[in-house]
DNA sequence: TTCTTATTTCACTATCTAGCGAGTTAATGA
DNA sequence: TCATTAACTCGCTAGATAGTGAAATAAGAA
């Protein structure tokens, strides 16, 4: 938990410069929460990270909650959006005939793929999310608020590749699908001593590569069966 | 958050008063673990709630941590037993040559039934162990720490169930299964809200009916394509 | 009873907490 | 240039925090 020294450099715009301490404030906060929870940090600890006076957040961010709010906001827009796009588009592609696995696939690999290429940042806002989706209380609100639409709109795109299933089952199933999920982005560590090193929980790569097609499995094993159950 | 005022009951001995307090105390740190984390909750929150001093807590359990520590531990042993038990049994029951869905189905019932029948305490333990282990450095440890055994144990089986597969597809699976499992037992109402009623957050028996049969579904999906990787 | 031990409260400490308001420095724009 | 505004630090407060050690209380044993 060592300071990350950014030189602040002098000639910058007032415009820039808040811009600039803003983001390296979010980075630090991101940082510290997502390894230690809401509670587990404290506005100095950030301070000292940023190396900067720990009443300046008071001064950007009001207070400590806002700032957490702030730290999930940013990056939850970025990847709420960009899914819905991959979604919209897959739709259209398929000419409004979706298969469970490519619907998945649109959804799981598009995110798996920001936390691959997108860096640290990136990697740290992904283990916050993990602990927030596993929150009671404000967590799931917190979810609910920034990923609704777009959770929606692939339970949308679900339905219609598996017409006769009951709804429950399509619901049931994302949920497997969306624990399964934050459960890799935590990044824990335990699959990797489990496995003795065979797998690794930082490897996003590996997940998606199976992710998709067994999810698609499970929705199709639940479903089929319900359809059978009504029909028999 | 209201305190539950039980009656501190006078004539007992005072080995089974000391019983009865340490329970109090480790049901009261549970209820608020579950809710607010380590961090969230203070001694003097438990204490309150108890009805008892907040020192009487440092007595009992030297420090806030160990008192944690004790909550999780004394739920972990039962589950890990009971499921280690049913595994043993059911490994017999089958000669040595279990499938996929029936491990699963001895691994996940015997879990879900657990809370279903075991009432509040167990429901909040199971929210509880949802966000342990999704927090990274201590929590993936405790997790470790409690529960290897009796996941190796449904590691082996499901091997055997599989003989063909490459491990990390196994390990991976199981990665998947017990992220889904975690944030069922989160009970966050997330799904509730998201199906419009449809589906409860607090319905482990829906999951039950569901969870192992989808799981070994997608198992044998990621398994199936290693094997026609390697034989095509 | 009386001595002993376990349980529980109490008074206190050292430290940390978020946040306010005034002061300082630096950029902006007239 | 100079007044204004924004960015940032400093000193401070009021309250919470975990934990210690001594005292009070109740139970058990002699």
């Amino acid at each position: 938990m060592s300071t990350v020294e950014k030189p602040r450099s002098k000639r910058l715009s007032k415009a820039e410069r808040r811009a600039e301490t803003t983001e390296q404030i979010l980075d630090a906060a991101e940082y510290l929460f997502s390894r230690h929870g809401l509670y587990g940090v404290t506005l100095k600890d950030v301070a000292k990270r940023v190396g900067v006076h720990h009443t300046l957040l008071n001064y950007y961010f009001d207070d400590k909650q806002k700032l957490f709010d702030a730290v999930f906001a940013r990056r939850a827009a970025v990847t709420s959006e960009r899914r819905m796009k991959v979604l919209n588009d897959y739709d259209k592609a398929t000419g409004g005939k979706p298969t469970v696995e490519g619907a998945l696939h649109a959804f799981l690999d598009t995110d798996l793929d920001l936390y691959i290429e997108g860096g640290e940042g990136w990697k740290n806002y992904a283990a916050l999310s993990a602990q927030v989706a596993n929150t009671p209380e404000w967590g799931a609100k917190m979810m609910d608020q920034h990923f609704d639409p777009v959770v929606l709109r692939l339970i949308g795109l679900l339905k219609r590749a598996l017409p006769d299933s009951a709804e429950e089952d399509i619901f049931w199933g994302y949920h497997f699908v969306t624990g399964a999920l934050m459960l890799t982005l935590a990044r824990t560590g335990r699959i990797d001593k489990l496995s003795g090193g065979l797998c690794q929980s930082g490897d996003y790569a590996a997940v998606k590569q199976r992710m998709a097609r067994f999810m698609a499995a499970g929705f199709h094993a639940i479903c089929a069966e319900r359809r059978s159950e009504r029909s028999g």
